[in-house]
DNA sequence: GTAAACCCTCAAGTAACTTGAGAGTCAAGA
DNA sequence: TCTTGACTCTCAAGTTACTTGAGGGTTTAC
């Protein structure tokens, strides 16, 4: 018959904590006294705290930790538990570790000195997306293409782009390029559409999948984009993903693309990625 | 000018996470409603939200990146909070891979039908004990020395052994030998004391420092304490911790050790440790 | 008898959201 | 003009494993 206090001392278990075991049902004194609540343990409870500190140490929960004592589990229950908890950990670790990358990656940079671009990885959904692909003799004749889609197009206009909401409308620009070119580019001017329409003339409607891209947002004119290109393709390396399908140019600003060098426009550029 | 949901979509990050970085001050609409209350964004703040994500992907916390973006840090005051960060994620890694160890070594112990031990890493504060130290025939003849630690205390036993409260009175037996013997090992047996009494014959009184040890209980009988402390050694072995000073033997259940026998023992094994 | 040390039961706080209830707003079609 | 459905709002509660604090009873030592 042990009281709170010193069976937390020869525990090393804070008081509190044994009140919370008790309240949640993990570790109760074996007495209380009814008149004063006052909690007495037994040595023999030892052994029981022993394993639950052993457990949560391994990393379980407090829940998952009260069903394994409770359910007086198989040498082969311990077992299944251990190996998910082992695969977790694993995972844990391999994110943290790109973690780490991240940030020596990001030291790095500025110790270059570099326009510090925020490279972050995201899920995008499925684009239904109407576009003109060609080689182009240089990448900003893109723009000229924008014109060939929309009049592709045509009679659809309305359903196809509709009024702003939703992402109908939006222009981007794709570059199938495996490696890099400075003429006879091959890339596309597209829309994003609400609705497949026929295909007409070079202008094909198709959907680009969903996946994973690695991210960066590009403030500014086209003439210093690539820049940020450069910054995402660094990362992709850095963080042992190749990239999987062309990569995507996002004109998040609502007026269409004129003047290649207005200062105010906003890209989202998007390398498609899947870890090597 | 955007509403929530189509900008929560531009970014894939959920509507309820942006009116929560709103409500932190994080990133605010730029403008809301006066009646209704709706948020509207602008694509300008694209680039904000995007680093928010990158920082946050860095595991820094909200408040931190709050800070970091409100007070326009320069390259040198980010190079700071990414060292630190780096210092930070490094031990958390370590510790990661110390938790995973021990889980694959749990695994093995199932595997090979062990007895399963419950090894924790636990600090214990300094203990003042009065003890005799001698070199012995057998592990067994430990138990005759108690006799003499108590003569030892003699007068003072009231003050220094005491009522139950306090740890005052509690025997443990420790082991000096840094290689298994069989015979003429060097042990001690000791009271743990609550004021510090003269020394007398053998009968010396010191201080236990401060040390983190490695801990197992033992359940039942001496004759198998060896399986015990067995456990203890693997697991320091494994996790790249050294030993750092005799082990301990604590009885915690009240009677003293008299017949080693009896199953109804408790007792703890300690042996301090220290990194590698 | 009293003071110190110990114990009790709440309740609130932590981080970064998610979920749900209940209600108002907006755009498009009938 | 009305309705429908999609969208938005606020507020509260839940998540984990505790810690901290308020306010108040109990034991023990002198």
């Amino acid at each position: 018959m042990i009281r709170i206090g010193e069976f937390s001392k020869m525990a090393q278990v804070s008081v509190p904590t044994l009140r919370y075991y008790d309240q949640m049902g993990l570790l109760k004194p074996i007495e209380v006294d009814r008149f004063s609540g006052y909690r007495y343990y037994s040595v023999n409870q030892l052994p029981r705290l022993h394993r639950i500190l052993a457990l949560k140490g391994l990393g379980f929960s407090l829940e998952q930790i009260g069903e394994a004592l409770d359910d007086g589990l198989t040498p082969e229950q311990m077992r299944g538990m251990l190996k998910l908890r082992h695969a977790q950990l694993s995972q844990e670790l391999a994110e943290m570790q790109s973690q780490l990358l991240q940030v020596e990656m990001r030291l790095q940079q500025i110790e270059r000195e570099d326009t510090a671009y925020d490279v972050i990885l995201k899920p995008v959904e499925p684009l239904l997306i109407a576009s003109v692909r060609a080689i182009l003799p240089t990448h900003s004749a893109v723009g000229q293409l924008f014109k060939e889609v929309y009049e592709g197009i045509g009679p659809y206009v309305d359903e196809a782009l509709g009024p702003c909401p939703g992402a109908g409308g939006t222009t981007l620009v794709l570059w199938y390029d495996t490696e890099f070119k400075d003429r006879d580019v091959d890339g596309a001017a597209a829309f994003m559409v609400r609705c497949r329409v026929p295909d007409r003339g070079r202008m094909r409607v198709e959907v680009l999948p969903a996946v994973t891209v690695a991210s960066a947002i590009h403030h500014g004119s086209y003439d210093t984009i690539g820049e940020a290109h450069e910054a995402v393709i660094r990362w992709v390396d850095a963080h042992e993903y190749r990239i999987a399908g062309p990569d995507r140019e996002i004109n998040l600003y609502n007026k269409p693309p004129i003047r290649r060098d207005d200062p105010t426009y906003i890209t989202e550029i998007q390398y498609p990625v899947e870890k090597i």
